[in-house]
DNA sequence: CTCCTGATTAAACAGTCGTTCAATCAGGGG
DNA sequence: CCCCTGATTGAACGACTGTTTAATCAGGAG
């Protein structure tokens, strides 16, 4: 009854460190079983994968809440990689959304939902500025802060395969400085390109947009 | 001497609709031809895609001068999608950026280039607000530019097959207006953060930061 | 016409893939 | 003790993979 954990286990290491293109048989050996026992306990590799996902996305939910996190999705990721017992969850993570599968959205949507929390209770306590449009403000923000944490990843994750925690920490430094900067005081100098945008644009996410474009 | 081109072309189109997993076969059938005529003319299916790089880098590069874009990855890529030509040389590249290759890498630079060439005219100009780190500010912009786009491609790209353009089109209108409103505003109401910290972290890019942690 | 080069094909090769099958083995209930 | 269920294995299967090889064919040079 422990096998089937066991291979669920050295698939999560393995499909995280080579891909999802890795052969059975691999995974099989890692786990120190045959690949026909795989597919006895699991039923297709495809299910074996669910498996997987399934796990990691209930784990990761469940420690996900005891991580003390400034909002980020990179420290999220490196607070979790430097237990060594995560590490490998959150390697298979970053590998499920770059193939996005039914785990990446589920965990986009998750870490969306979280933006959209952190930010309304920062607008609440008055340290962040309301939006004109609170949830597509959030959706941005998940998108480009999980997106770029991911393009860094496929690029620069490779590098050093060992210390995993320490690459995602480098990441967060990197990008801290010039993210508080944005955060703190803008891009632009004036607001003109945003008026000229909603002078052009009649309030997007308005309520009554019954005049597209008529005359 | 027009068939190779031809093989060339058409896996393009391939690798970009079904990813680098799909066979050779596949993509000769494609283009008319057998899967030994490919080999022959390109030396093996790695040598393929690498020709394929080059192709697309070459010919991005050379239309992207041409484009009209306000900075944004998604805009650019939507305004070459539209082209329906280039429409499939633009799902090669998002499906190279998603695998992480050498044209990934390459892309990946040259846009951090253009992004660090607008930003520092953009400040000469005055519309732009000087930063403390000028080259990671936009490294970070970049990154989280792409990535965002990445991510949502990844995850909305297979919903439509066809119009490509427009889905492009589509993201770039759902992030434009939290976009400017960051950018015009900023996220955060007072400098606080930022100023704790600067206090905290002594000018990260400064030359000279010779005691780390001592006493 | 002859020769030769390059394009092109069909077939074969060696390998891996996921999956299936028959067999063996251990262990608990009757 | 016997039977049965589930774990487990090794081998086989068929379908792919990228690549190689031999053969055929067209066309230009001598």
């Amino acid at each position: 009854m422990a096998t089937a954990e066991r291979i669920r286990d050295a698939a999560i290491v393995r499909f995280g460190r080579d891909g999802f293109a890795i052969g059975l048989r691999t995974v099989a050996a890692d786990a120190g079983v045959t690949a026909g026992l795989v597919v006895h306990h699991f039923g297709s590799k495809d299910a074996l994968r669910r498996a997987c996902d399934e796990h990691v996305l209930a784990v990761i939910r469940a420690e996900k809440t005891k991580a003390v996190t400034t909002g980020t999705a990179a420290m999220l990721f490196a607070q979790l990689a430097q237990i060594e017992h995560f590490a490998p969850m959150v390697r298979y993570l970053v590998r499920s959304l770059q193939s996005g599968g039914d785990l990446a959205s589920a965990l986009v949507e998750h870490l969306m939902a979280d933006a959209q929390r952190y930010l309304a209770a920062g607008v609440e306590a008055g340290v962040i500025r309301p939006s004109r449009d609170p949830e597509a403000r959030s959706r941005f923000l998940a998108y480009q802060n999980i997106g770029g944490m991911l393009l860094w990843a496929s690029m620069h994750l490779d590098d050093h395969p060992d210390d995993f925690s320490a690459a995602f920490r480098r990441y967060s430094e990197e990008i801290t400085p010039p993210a508080l900067e944005l955060f703190s005081q803008g891009l632009f100098v004036d607001r003109s390109m945003l008026d000229d945008y909603l002078m052009y644009v009649p309030d997007p996410p308005s309520a009554d947009d019954a005049a597209p474009t008529a005359s």
